[in-house]
DNA sequence: CGGGATTTTGACCGATTTCAAAGTACGTGG
DNA sequence: CCACGTACTTTGAAATCGGTCAAAATCCCG
């Protein structure tokens, strides 16, 4: 039984070392031009983590917050509970990303953020982490910007939350294109590793919603979808569809 | 005239020294223990402003982003621009808060503020702000506290903002309610500082639909409202509001 | 006191949710 | 390897919340 959290053995330890200076993934959970030497300090306190399956949670709320977690491959989600069992998806996360930002100032886990599929992440002990970039002036101003943008990321999230549902199916397509792009993948065809449910949940949408707007999508020629599989077929309209203020000027986007 | 960005006179600068010494809201903006020493080295770098006239820009879109700036009295908004001149509000400023986190990661800023009233800030130059938090840990402990902060905050909303139209406005005159409170003021008597139709813009509701339960729940006896002097009068209710699920089990809402 | 902007109110309309149910995928155990 | 059960997805029809339009009332500021 994968439980996640499994500790490893002394041998795998070992070659779990020298974790980020071979992670292809370096780049992009902290993109920052860090000499070998940084690198090094960096590689050690990192701590690679056992894989998780899928449902396995690799945080709960109240948790007290000892570490950020990379993403090394596979995927999560990050939910609350409003006491009625209502899960409220807040956030997923693929590789190459970083966890655990939110609960730095209270330094507390608020949140539960569970494996969508088989996937592994890196531990990031934050108050070494935290020692390191006192070190490393780039380090620090790294962790900054890699904050920022998360706040940037967000508030761009809260404007496409007002807009109308088609919008919102549209937007979340094109970040993950973008996103499955930043790391080398396709950006016309990829897998959403979450359940229509997920995902209408994190729109705001009632899974119906959801499910509709994608058959509504694929009729008019702007996606393929098999399933967990797909395809945009027309990133042009997408883009249109995004930034369409929805009532006056939408005479080229849909027809019923 | 004020025009808000207004270079001062050598004697007015002179005057504006000591600022986070003598501060009152030092501790809302950065809340650290910073000894004496670190506060005059902060003292050093940070720059007050003259005040902003209501609907003067302290920020606009694509300005590069050399300086924090925290808000002495006064508020303020920041918002978007949809290119079909629709507006969308991000954000409200009250004192004691921090402006311009979302910028860092690009280095520009991406949207308006602008004051809602006569209102003063203090900025913060980004660079030496980043330089003395890399002599003084505590700061740079501080800087990552308060951003994380705001990602919290923005998850937080981000939930509010999936949820009808009442939870909305509960939530929205509580996080006033708190924020007011947490500088001092009072939590049941305040003035909100926005027009009902920015209101309701950040909200993602029309006006018209604000002020609709606005008037129902001054009906319920939840708050009175004249103008834009609000005053809560039940705030348990409100805190059962905000839990509810809307329609099932709302048997049980009063009480925290 | 006057004029324009903002807020409120009412009536109507539409998008999205909800409810109900059928169809489909998928993991488990036989 | 196939059958079964559970969970997920899709589809349809009805109900609802919030938006839009229009107009009246109020506020604000000079």
């Amino acid at each position: 039984m994968h439980t996640g959290g499994d500790s490893r053995t002394p041998l795998q330890l070992y070659e779990f070392r020298k974790a980020c200076s071979s992670c292809s993934l370096r780049e992009l959970c902290l993109p920052v031009a860090l000499s070998g030497l940084d690198i090094d300090a960096l590689d050690k306190i990192v701590k690679r983590k056992g894989p998780l399956q899928k449902g396995d949670k690799l945080i709960r709320p109240g948790q007290p917050m000892t570490a950020l977690h990379a993403v090394l491959s596979g995927s999560l989600k990050s939910s609350t509970q409003d006491m009625n069992d209502e899960e409220q998806i807040i956030a997923f996360h693929l590789p190459g990303e970083l966890i655990g930002l939110d609960a730095i100032g209270s330094g507390k886990h608020s949140s539960t953020t569970e494996a969508l599929e088989t996937t592994s992440v890196c531990s990031i002990p934050f108050a070494e982490l935290e020692a390191l970039a006192h070190k490393i002036p780039s380090l620090q101003h790294q962790l900054l910007r890699i904050m920022s943008r998360e706040i940037f990321d967000d508030h761009e999230l809260l404007q496409v939350s007002r807009r109308p549902a088609e919008q919102r199916l549209a937007v979340l397509l094109l970040n993950f294109s973008q996103r499955f792009g930043r790391r080398g993948m396709s950006r016309t065809r990829f897998r959403l590793p979450m359940s229509r449910q997920d995902l209408g949940n994190y729109l705001g949408l009632a899974p119906e919603t959801t499910s509709r707007i994608f058959r509504r999508f694929v009729i008019q020629g702007l996606l393929s979808a098999t399933g967990k599989e797909i395809e945009l077929l027309d990133l042009q309209a997408l883009h249109g569809l995004k930034e369409e203020s929805g009532g006056n000027t939408d005479l080229h986007a849909k027809r019923s």
